[in-house]
DNA sequence: TAGCTATTTAGCTAATTTCCTAAATAGAGC
DNA sequence: GCTCTATTTAGGAAATTAGCTAAATAGCTA
């Protein structure tokens, strides 16, 4: 819960998990996107998947990041519902 | 939105938002809930509310602090619905 | 094997966060 | 005006985070 919190704290994180959104993409697909260097994006990917929030599939010399969708509810909507929003109330952006 | 997740980042921070679920509490009540200083406490308070997720009443030589729902809704579920996490996906605990 | 590409690890610095104690502020009651 | 209670502000230490460059690793392909 916590690993997941904190992983969602930082901008770049969040937009990461995003772009996941429509499918695996590389580590360095994912990298190009954002204006930070290289290896710190790759701190970013490490928390990410710490976390449990994203799979890492090496292959052919590349890795493929893929979205872990079943942790981030389970964390997010979790909490949301020990705050009392429930999925009714939640119809925010109807 | 930023402002949001980094406040949610700290479990103390959490967990008073849930204990304000059930109403208002002054910081002294809120305080004695966790294991660290006073002054500590404040400093989570003023967080929390720099975010907006809650709002602090001064009356009578206390302060009550009450939830603001509608910000952590708007952020959390916004940045859900961002991912295509819909009310109807999100049976988690059901 | 050598070289190329993709990605991570190592080592470092700067900034931020979290916590503490001590002191300041503000309102209420004597 | 004091004094008590509630809370915040100030100042500072320790830990964590986020970023960088340079170097290491891993898997191709020639």
């Amino acid at each position: 819960m916590s690993d997941v919190f904190d992983a969602l704290s930082h901008p770049i994180r969040r937009q990461v998990l995003e772009l996941l959104k429509s499918g695996g993409k590389t580590a360095g697909e994912l990298a190009d996107h954002f204006p930070v260097s290289k290896p710190t994006m790759s701190g970013h990917f490490a928390k990410l998947k710490a976390a449990g929030l994203i799979l890492g599939e090496n292959r052919a010399g590349t890795i493929t990041y893929t979205l872990n969708m079943s942790t981030l509810q389970e964390a997010v909507m979790g909490f949301m519902g020990r705050m009392g929003v429930s999925r009714e109330d939640a119809k925010e952006g109807e």
